[in-house]
RNA sequence: GACCCGUUAGCUCAGUCGGUAGAGCAACUCCCUUUUAAGGAGUGGGCCCUAGGUUCGAAUCCUAGACGGGUCACCA
């Protein structure tokens, strides 16, 4: 669709009557764009811009809709109140003309709204040459006129001006069938919003959510911070970071995989309530639930522990639930999810067992478990200790089950090293985390505040990557021991996956759909294609060529010329 | 990273046995002053994803690659 041309910046047409160029470096070559270009210069012969400046908002259209519902009752053989005046703004997704009267559909931010315009009136020829001719589905228009009601009871605008707004020089996909294709979806979401109402209706969703999350924390007294996204080591969770390089200070930075680190030295810092919504970045393979950068909170609450944080929890869902006045079950694909609070709470142990049927003495035994997931077709490091054995356990039989909100509590210590242990059993960490519709949505614990502690699970960290190669396994890092050392206060802490939780709320089952602009491979397409030439006379003007009608290659379009130079080609 | 599926007009899609490109919508030229995916008549529009190969002949068969979707692995 686009070729580069850096040389050519002028707007008028070649001999073909084509408009080879449009902004500096795009060339826009197909029948449809080239048709509204000169559309769009026809419009300026007549001396009207199709780009004018300030033109303020009309009528929102629910607004319309709204206070001129009256019209609908009046008690008249035509249902009409010419003694208003209302301007209405939008894009034009429908037209249908019908010889010297017309009927199109424009939409604004909150839906379509028809409008109606006929030969007389709308200012003398104005409707013949201008509106019927030069205003097509996808532009932007400025509708002012008075409302009434069709014969099939449609409460429409009668247009006595109909100026543009925006001149759309793309055509829009089709109307009925619309924007199918994953690809241009997502590469052109703004595509994708116009045709699709949904995904718009989507993205207004998450950012309700994401205004509610934070409403909500800050009216629970909490603090909201932004730490560094480029960190010196990457720390805060098991992951591969992107690695990017501060030519000033000679070093290389790594894109943060979590904020953890960093929350956890302001509370050392004296906030006891602090929160970070903002994304992660992590150098991992992309699925349906895995985008590169995701979006998550952390929040961090001193004096307070991980039962503190459940119940937190249960109220934010409660809250955003009601805010958003959801009900109580939502569907989730062919799941029902029923979000009535308290969720259940399960310890990791008893759901190896009673939710994962594993036996009782194949869950807390490291050889018996091996053997267990070998059985089970499962690829196992044999030198993995208990705990990420029966994290594995839980990976393969528990997860996939956790329908309905669920608290998986008291984690194996050894997959949980910033967490704190507990007291009574060390092998235990006090820790959490939050299961639905088989998916894990968020992870809290108690922070571990011993400093030497921490510089031990560092080393253990260390010792995995050394013993099973495990790339994820977490860095030592000593100035966050030190930031402990001076003495953090008991601290719970939680972080919630933002993506993953607008996916259960919206029924959507790709992250991609709910990210505005995922994560994609660059597009071959833009890029410059080699110089194409003319199959007879080889001319590699590119404004001068046309593709064959039948077969593959190029031809001029002007075949007198094209002669000529082959002739001269034979000299 | 592995496997499966897809890529044809601006969009949504057909394309039979390998015989040289089709529809609907959109566009263009007409008709049409209350339509609802408006309707009617006509016209134009294709590097069939790319590069090789087989063949007299490839959108179609084979190989490699690009991009997208899905499943698995990894991960949140």
């Amino acid at each position: 669709m686009f070729r580069i041309l850096p040389e050519k910046r002028d707007l008028e047409p070649n001999p073909a009557g084509q408009y080879p160029i449009l902004g500096e470096t795009l060339i826009f070559d197909n029948q449809y764009i080239q048709e509204r270009i000169s559309k769009a210069e026809r419009l300026r012969e007549e001396g009207i811009n199709p780009y004018p400046a300030n033109i303020t908002k009309g009528m929102p259209s629910s607004e319309f809709f709204k206070h001129f519902a009256y019209v609908k009752e009046l008690d008249a053989d035509e249902k009409k109140d010419e003694a208003q005046t209302v301007t209405l703004t939008g894009r034009i997704k429908f037209i249908r003309i019908m010889g010297k009267a017309a009927f199109a559909k424009i939409e604004d931010s909150d839906g379509l709204v028809q409008i109606y315009y006929n030969r007389d009136d709308l200012p003398e020829g104005y409707y013949n040459n201008i509106a019927k001719k030069l205003f097509e589905v996808g532009d932007i228009v400025e509708a002012t006129g008075y409302p009434f009601v069709t014969q099939t009871g449609e409460l429409t605008l009668h247009c006595k001006d109909l100026k543009i707004v925006s001149k759309a020089i793309m055509p829009l996909p089709e109307k009925f069938h619309g924007l199918t294709d994953q690809e241009i979806r997502y590469r052109q979401r703004y595509l994708d919003m116009i045709m699709n109402p949904e995904v718009k209706e989507t993205f207004v969703m998450r950012s309700k959510i994401v205004s509610l999350i934070r409403r909500f924390f800050e009216d629970h007294g909490f603090l909201e911070v932004e730490t560094p996204m480029m960190h010196p080591i990457p720390g805060g969770a098991n992951a591969k970071p992107f690695i990017t390089h501060h030519n000033a200070l000679g070093v290389d930075r790594y894109l943060r995989i979590a904020p953890e680190l960093y929350l956890k030295r302001l509370t050392v810092g004296g906030m006891e309530a602090v929160f970070e919504i903002n994304r992660n970045f992590r150098n991992e393979g992309m699925d349906q639930t895995h985008n590169p950068e995701f979006t998550s909170i952390e929040f961090y609450w001193a004096y307070h522990n991980y039962h503190d944080l459940m119940k937190l929890t249960e109220d934010l869902f409660d809250y955003i639930f009601a805010e958003l006045q959801l009900p109580k079950t939502l569907t989730y694909g062919d799941m029902e999810i029923d979000f009535t609070t308290p969720f259940a709470k399960v310890p990791f142990v008893e759901a190896l067992t009673t939710i994962g049927g594993v036996p009782a003495d194949v869950a807390t035994d490291r050889e018996k478990g091996i053997a267990y997931l070998k059985e089970n077709g499962i690829e196992v490091n044999d030198n993995l200790t208990l705990g990420y054995v029966q994290a594995e356990l839980f990976d393969e039989f528990v997860e996939g089950k956790l329908i309905n909100p669920t608290f998986i509590t008291d984690y194996p210590i050894d997959i949980s090293p910033l967490s704190r242990r507990n007291d009574e059993n060390p092998e235990i960490a006090e820790r959490f985390e939050l299961f639905m519709a088989g998916k894990e949505i968020a992870n809290g614990f108690n922070e571990l505040n011993d400093p030497l502690d921490q510089f031990e699970r560092f080393k253990a960290q260390a010792d995995a990557k050394e013993a099973t190669g495990d790339e994820e396994a977490m860095h030592m890092d000593l100035d966050f021991v030190r930031a402990l050392g001076h003495g953090m206060t008991p601290t719970a802490g939680e972080g919630i996956g933002i993506d993953r939780l607008v996916m259960m709320l919206t029924n959507n089952h790709s992250i991609r759909d709910v990210i505005l602009f995922p994560a994609m491979k660059p597009e071959a397409a833009l890029e410059e294609k080699p110089k194409n030439a003319c199959k007879k006379c080889g001319n590699t003007n590119e404004e001068e060529l046309k593709p064959a009608k039948k077969g593959k290659g190029y031809f001029c379009i002007d075949a007198a010329a094209c002669a000529k130079r082959a002739k001269e080609n034979k000299k």
